[in-house]
RNA sequence: GUGGUCGUAGCUCAGUAGGUUAGAGCAUCUGGUUGUGGCCCAGAAGGUCGGGGGUUCAAGUCCCCUCGGCCACCCCA
């Protein structure tokens, strides 16, 4: 490692890897800071688990046909020759901290974490993403399913995104989809002469992928191959149905999608995406989710239902950007404190940090002229000067910069009081201003 | 992992058929106002032209490799 010098290349984040710098970085605080809340009211709490974990937790979870076991996943032993594997997605974790845990059901959590998959980046694609998310153990009812989707809904709604369709789906669950998978095996049998290259090769191990496949020859072949739908058993059906009708009654729209196929193998009975159609149509998922109720049995764990969905942060932010929606918002600072190096700033500055206004000053000496530039460039409402003069009289000089008014000399005693006073009337007439902006 | 495309200051881009010290706008900093923002003017700083190798008297310009971004496949968030 040392001994390889890196020359004059710079070091730079990893492929696939990026920083968030402001000002997306305060879009990413509202989104979590709403979904915090979200969460909440919907009784989920907040989880927090490593981001590393046993490589077996994943190859178990998600069966070693999955694209993301086979070749995505970032595995590596450590130094104690464990073998780990950076979480390539959310829900195994939680169900293997459920399992070691025990806690009392139902259990229901939310979180905000990275997931790492290696894969050829592109834009909306990343080898780290990261994602929101909850899921629910130890409920088996349709009706939490369709509150799930509502709340994944709601999440997406609420950054303003109304380019989205809700595609949903039925897997089926041990009794009816064996025999599901047998017929339409059967089929693609019969028609695996008229597959894409790929899925004529592999049909056998994935044949339910197939239906995913976006290939003309594929969707072709498979136009008239049994539907899911048509399989489920009795159960299976009733619980859609009473899916489908809850969110009906929730008022909210989707479109059922046979060939809507989740990568894991976990996944039974509801599954759901959501998709943007302001995002070019290869990476066009936001989010998406379903029902796994035979997860926690494959990990060892009491056989125990589970739904839960992911929202990934990157993708939905792209999604804003395409929409024009969840501007950014101001930087907002309150005060400038421009000063010629009187001691006494420091306390004047804290004060009224201490009385909830955002101060910033400049602490290298700078001209007057310099700081009243920054402070207005980055939108001070007021700045308060203290020179020569005012240090000696034990006065400021209260400018404010968002309004016409003249500057006025404040004694420093009452200088946080007076600097709220204006501060507030600034803020007024920004809010005045841009309410008569956005009625023109 | 496969194929394609692009890569010049912090950002957006110029850069003639390879030819002197690589340019502009915006942003940044300083000064014009010996204590006062926004506009204007002047100036400064900022680049090993992604990196490495090659061809050539001469490479930002041509060739190869490599790294990174983007697009498609694949997969998904």
């Amino acid at each position: 490692m040392a001994d390889e010098p890196l020359r004059s290349e710079a070091l730079r984040s990893p492929a696939g890897t990026h920083d968030v710098l402001w000002p997306e970085s305060a879009r990413w605080e509202w989104v979590v800071g709403d979904f915090a809340k979200r969460a909440s009211l919907y009784g989920y709490r907040l989880l927090v688990t490593p981001v590393i974990e046993d490589a077996r937790l994943f190859v178990r979870g998600f069966g070693e046909t999955s694209d993301v076991v086979g070749k995505e996943m970032y595995t590596f032993e450590d130094r104690g020759g464990r073998p780990l594997a950076l979480r390539p997605e959310g829900t195994a974790p939680v169900v293997r901290s459920y399992i070691q845990h025990r806690p009392v059901l139902p259990w229901k959590v939310w979180y905000l974490t990275p997931a790492f998959r290696y894969e050829r980046p592109q834009a909306g694609r990343y080898r780290q993403h990261h994602q929101i998310g909850v899921e629910a153990l130890g409920v088996d009812s349709p009706l939490l399913d369709a509150e799930v989707i509502e709340m994944a809904m709601s999440t997406v709604r609420a950054t303003g995104l109304r380019n989205t369709e809700l595609l949903i789906n039925s897997m089926g669950c041990k009794e009816c989809r064996p025999a599901y998978e047998s017929a339409l095996s059967q089929y693609l049998a019969s028609r695996q002469g008229g597959l894409c290259a790929y899925h004529h090769e592999h049909w056998k191990e994935v044949p339910l992928r197939v239906l995913d496949c976006k290939t003309e020859e594929c969707r072709g072949a498979t136009m008239d191959a049994p539907r899911i739908s048509d399989h489920l058993c009795s159960d299976c059906r009733e619980s859609f149905d009473t899916v489908l009708g809850d969110l009906d009654a929730l008022g909210i729209s989707y479109t059922t999608d046979y060939r809507l196929v989740r990568g894991f193998d976990y996944y039974t009975r509801t599954t759901f995406e959501i998709v943007s159609h302001s995002l070019d149509a290869a990476q066009n998922a936001i989010g998406g989710g379903g029902r796994y109720n035979g997860l926690a049995e494959a990990l060892s764990g009491p056989p125990t239902p589970g739904i839960g969905f992911g929202i990934g942060m990157e993708r939905l932010l792209v999604a804003c950007d395409a929409e024009g929606c969840l501007p950014v918002p101001d930087p907002s600072v309150d005060v400038y404190v421009a000063d010629l190096g009187q001691a006494g700033t420091s306390t004047l500055v804290h004060d009224l940090r201490n009385a909830g206004y955002s101060v910033e000053r400049s602490y290298e000496g700078r001209s007057l002229k310099a700081q009243l530039r920054s402070a207005g460039r980055m939108g001070a409402r007021i700045v308060l000067i203290i020179g020569q003069r005012e240090a000696a009289a034990g006065e400021v000089l209260l400018k404010p910069l968002a309004l016409d008014d003249d500057q006025v000399v404040v004694a420093r005693d009452a200088i946080v009081h007076e600097a709220s006073k204006w501060v507030e009337r600034c803020r007024r007439h920004l809010a005045a201003g841009r309410v008569a902006e956005r009625s023109r």
